[in-house]
RNA sequence: GCGACUGUAGCUCAGCGGUAGAGCUCUCGGUUGUGGUCCGAGCGGUCGCGGGUUCGAACCCCGUCAGUCGCCCCA
């Protein structure tokens, strides 16, 4: 009786997004217009695999990364000897690999940009999944590299996020420098855990900061010192005027002034040197980014960051490789829109058709069909839609797919129909251009 | 990894101890002016899963899994 197909019923894996046809056409925008951007100022794109070793992921010791590791499900006992493979946590550390695999096969200083997805095996929440898109720009040169290039970044970044529409954005530069030369004159060594808690300075209260600095073993003078620091806020002018303690803060201060100077082209919001930035992957060294959506006050997080890393491809070869990168959290920017502000993403049409060629009967197909090409070589985008149905359905289909003509076949030649404003006129297809 | 909350139709949810419901979506038909409106019909659910209590469980209890939000961390 009840012959019922047996269905395994599909649900959202939680932190792997997937979008509707509409919301992909924009995402592929965003990535058609961030690709022109970065390829304006000559940066090649280059791909890595998903996966690497998972020594060369931890090759920085940075153990506590929540890393996914891969495993074959056929796995057979003795198979443990291959070299562990997991997929890619970032996309720093495998343009780092591939630098240095690549060393003799690469013009420097190496500019290079990449757009693919990165994994992490964190709890998902707004503007954070376990699988998304980086797209990243660095810079990687032999023993040294211009700071030029640290301010070059931003510029860049800013005009790619600029060009997406979505309110403003504010590029937030420090140099670890500073911070590090101040712990250093103060002979503090422990740096990771206090700079974790500077970190916080924009979240929690001065007090709670204050109390949490002094359970770390400082004394109020230390803290104070510090804090005062940590707080400046301005434009290139506020960074040179600070006092500096020793030759690496000094070293910082001209570094930072150098970067904010050569941003001043840009819109006053747009960029500011902020010292409570420090950023908490341990590799940076110098610069470092970060980018707060200041229209959304709703999402605090940073929407692209990066910095200056001394050495990170060193690991790899027996060479002093220094870079700076920035990296654009693509999906989170995405999803942070999508769920905050739906208006600015511009979710339009369902599909690309500018066209759909009307098939009356079976019989016509073959003029649809050729109709179809001589409007695709003109430019369009065409779809032929092939059940021979009633006019209506074809109708309703150009309708819910928001395509905005139909071209269909009359005794002489052809008509079109604007579906913006339903007016109905004869059409020369070979002469209808886009 | 930790904490709080939530799992019922494709989606949004009602039902809270007595035969599984609504709206939307979808499919088909009718009305209409060639998209809209309106009308009718249909499709669609082991009530997350496992155990317990009960004459009887979507509902109460225990466990488990999944999800959401927050923390940690970060794009």
């Amino acid at each position: 009786m009840s012959d019922k197909k047996k269905i395994y019923k599909p649900k959202p894996i939680s932190g792997f997004p997937e979008w509707l046809p509409e919301e992909r056409l924009v995402e592929q925008r965003w990535f058609d217009h961030i690709r022109k951007t970065f390829e304006s100022y000559g940066f090649c794109s280059i791909e890595t695999p998903s996966v690497e070793e998972v020594d060369v992921l931890l090759a920085k010791g940075e153990v506590d990364k929540e890393i996914y590791a891969i495993e074959r499900i056929h796995k057979e006992e003795g198979d443990d000897k291959e070299s562990r493979l997991a997929l890619h946590f970032d996309q720093t550390v495998p343009f780092a690999r591939y630098t240095a695999q690549h060393f003799n096969e690469l013009v420097f200083p190496f500019k290079r940009y990449q757009m693919q997805r990165v994994w992490r095996g964190e709890r998902p929440q707004m503007g954070r999944q376990r699988e998304f898109y980086q797209c990243d720009i660095d810079v990687i040169n032999v023993d040294n590299l211009s700071i030029a290039y640290d301010a070059e970044l931003p510029a860049i970044i800013y005009e790619a996020l600029d060009g997406l529409d979505i309110g403003r954005v504010q590029l937030r530069i420090s140099n670890r420098k500073i911070l590090m030369g101040l712990l250093e004159s103060m002979d503090i060594k422990d740096h990771v855990s206090i700079t974790r808690i500077i970190d916080k300075i924009e979240k929690l209260e001065t007090d709670q900061i204050n109390q949490l600095l002094k359970d770390e073993g400082l004394s109020g003078e230390q803290v104070g010192k510090i804090l005062k620091l940590a707080k400046i806020k301005g434009n290139a002018d506020v960074i040179r005027n600070i006092e500096a303690e020793n030759g690496l803060m000094s070293d910082g201060i001209d570094e930072l002034y150098s970067v904010l100077d050569s941003l001043a082209h840009l819109p006053e919001h747009g960029v500011i040197g902020d010292l409570s930035i420090v950023r908490g992957l341990d590799y940076y060294t110098g610069t470092v980014y970060e980018t707060q959506l200041l229209d959304v006050p709703q999402f605090t997080g940073s929407v692209c960051s990066g910095g200056r890393y001394d050495d990170l491809a060193g690991g790899f070869i027996n060479k002093h490789l220094p870079g700076v990168g920035i990296s654009i959290g693509f999906s989170r920017l995405f999803d942070v829109l999508r769920q905050t502000n739906p208006d600015k993403l511009g979710i339009g049409p369902k599909s690309p058709t500018d066209i759909l060629v009307y098939v009356e009967n079976s019989d016509d197909s073959p003029k649809a069909n050729e109709s179809a090409r001589t409007l695709r070589a003109n430019g369009f985008n065409v779809e032929v839609y092939h059940p021979v149905k009633k006019w209506e359905k074809h109708l309703k289909y150009t309708e819910k797919k928001q395509i905005p003509f139909i071209c269909y076949p009359k005794e002489s030649g052809f008509e079109r129909k604007d579906m913006s404003n339903g007016l109905q006129e004869p059409v020369d297809i070979k002469e209808w251009k886009k």
